[in-house]
RNA sequence: GGCGCCUUCGUCAAGUGGUUAAGACACCGCCCUCUCACGGCGGGUUCAAGGGUUCGAAUCCCUUAGGCGUCACCA
């Protein structure tokens, strides 16, 4: 049996939309699973989209998600160059041998005017007006001679249909007057997209077209050109969008206006790489199992084209983030801590028992890197306290107890020499048996006055060790100085 | 507008003529608990609408509606 080729084909705009990155995942993960290769390919044939730097951008975002081409430009392969600028002979020639054979004919037209001027019982051509069709060879001749720059254009048939398969939709059949007659060559020798994908997959030997189904409707076209080459035809899978909701309930294709978009949107905001690429698996495939937690050799090796959706999906961030929290429980505390590292903002630069500390407590209560500066605000800095806060009916604490509860308590911190998670437990319990009180009722004064908060991240326990001792005395003492204050 | 694609809980989805219509996220409740989480248990919510075909339809056919895409010297 033929060997499996797919390819990811993107314009490199320095931008990976996490659609486009889905695109290049199934392809890739196709590829892998039927031990096929992986071909990365640049489609930068509009020079007015050129974005510097964007193809080490692409590679460099595909190696963060671990989608790693056999074949591209830097990774070698014999199919060489893989940057659609550095073929233009090729397409030239190709088109070329189009004209020769009737399929294809020079357009001397200028620049979209006959298009734009067309009025509308003329859009039944699909556009052009296809006056340049049945040029006279003199006519051409003379048009050459004057040097008048010229596009080439694909004669469409005027009459029947166009089927092709598609492997998620079935036989799909669009009437050949909706062809329009298409530039393949552009004016500058660049081919179009049209063009040029269909050269490069033939010569590339691509057996799977894996995209987006934006190009449904320009397939036949393509077809069309696979024919007229003579061409064997590949397989075509056109994937469904992936979709946003916005607030409002709408639902379209996903969008700036739905938040983070890109790949590096998601990681900026904090979510693991692997947690993003699982998730995006997911969203248009099914495993047909109720597994959903996959490592890349687990996903290479589930993966079916028969488990794609058909249909659009709509991104869902809650889901994503409960994903990306499944990772982070899955982590050690260290490399949890090693990899929110930024997040942290310089907190327990120098203590690393602290931070993967503090990084155990934080893995279970996050769902993203993003909501951890937030969250540990308060070790750094210490809120304003409001007496409202030493209020708790449920616990049955009072501003007035507060400081009966506080007092004894600082004095029992003052004397531990020995600043331990285990050690401070053992006091506090010790405390609390001694009192009588419900441990919440002991509790709740300590950590409003240790922390100005409600809620935080671990108990009292917790903070008060990552507090250290020196700061956990001062922040309770200045409770009772402020508690003191507003009674009198 | 023409053409094309799509339509099972709020979201991801299983399902291919006979099921109490899985499962997951989210949501709600309970338990655990020094707060918040984690964990455990339980709950509500779905076949776009209307016609057929059939003993029987989420599954097959038709119509309608809605959503999306496409109609570039962009990909």
């Amino acid at each position: 049996m033929e060997k499996v080729r797919t390819r990811f084909a993107p314009s490199p705009t320095g931008y990976m939309h996490i659609g486009n990155l889905r695109t290049a995942l199934y392809a890739y993960l196709f590829a892998k699973s039927q031990h096929g290769d992986f071909i990365l390919r640049i489609e930068d044939t509009d020079r007015a989209r050129y974005v510097a730097d964007a193809v080490e951008f692409i590679k460099n975002t595909l190696a963060a998600a671990k989608i790693i081409p056999d074949e591209g430009p830097g990774f070698g392969g014999n199919f060489a160059p893989y940057i659609q600028s550095e073929r233009m002979d090729i397409y030239k020639k190709y088109a070329e041998e189009l004209v020769e054979s009737g399929h294809a004919y020079r357009c001397f037209c200028n620049h979209g005017e006959e298009k734009n001027s067309a009025p509308d019982d003329e859009k039944k051509f699909g556009g052009y007006n296809r006056h340049c069709r049945e040029l006279s060879p003199e006519e051409i001749e003379k048009n050459l001679s004057e040097g008048k720059p010229y596009v080439i254009r694909q004669k469409m048939p005027l009459a029947g249909e166009t089927t092709f398969f598609d492997v998620l939709h079935g036989n799909i059949t669009i009437s050949n007057s909706e062809l329009e007659d298409q530039i393949l060559l552009k004016s500058d020798g660049m081919p179009t997209y049209n063009f040029a994908n269909v050269v490069d997959d033939h010569l590339m030997e691509v057996t799977h077209i894996i995209r987006g189904t934006e190009f449904i409707t320009s397939t036949p076209k393509h077809v069309l050109l696979y024919e007229f080459f003579g061409w064997e035809i590949p397989k075509f899978i056109h994937l469904a969008p992936v979709m946003g909701k916005a607030e409002d309930g709408t639902v379209s294709k996903l969008s700036k206006r739905h938040g983070a978009t890109s790949f590096n949107d998601l990681i900026e905001a904090g979510y693991l790489p692997e947690a993003i690429t699982n998730y995006v698996a997911l969203l248009g495939w099914n495993p047909k199992s109720n597994q959903e937690i996959f490592s890349m050799p687990e996903l290479i090796e589930k993966f079916s084209l028969d488990g794609l959706s058909n249909s659009p999906s709509v991104f869902d961030y809650n889901k994503l983030g409960w994903m990306n929290g499944e990772y982070f429980k899955a982590m050690s505390d260290e490399d949890f801590a090693k990899s929110a590292e930024k997040f942290f903002c310089g907190l327990y630069e120098n203590s690393p028992e602290k931070k993967n500390y503090l990084a155990g407590i934080l893995k279970t209560r996050v769902s993203r890197f993003g909501e951890i500066p937030d969250m540990i605000k308060f070790l750094e800095t210490m809120p304003p306290l409001d007496v409202e806060l030493f209020t708790n009916k449920r616990n049955k604490v009072t501003p007035e107890k507060s400081v009966a509860i506080i007092e004894p308590a600082v004095e029992i911190f003052s004397g531990i020499e020995n600043w331990t998670p285990d050690e401070l437990n053992e006091k506090i319990s010790a405390f609390v048996e001694k009192t009588g009180l419900k441990i919440g009722t002991i509790m709740w004064p300590l950590r409003i006055a240790l922390s100005g908060q409600k809620v935080t991240p671990g108990g009292v326990t917790e903070i008060l060790y990552l507090l250290g001792k020196e700061k956990s005395l001062e922040r309770l003492n200045s409770g009772l100085n402020f508690l003191k204050n507003i009674s009198d």
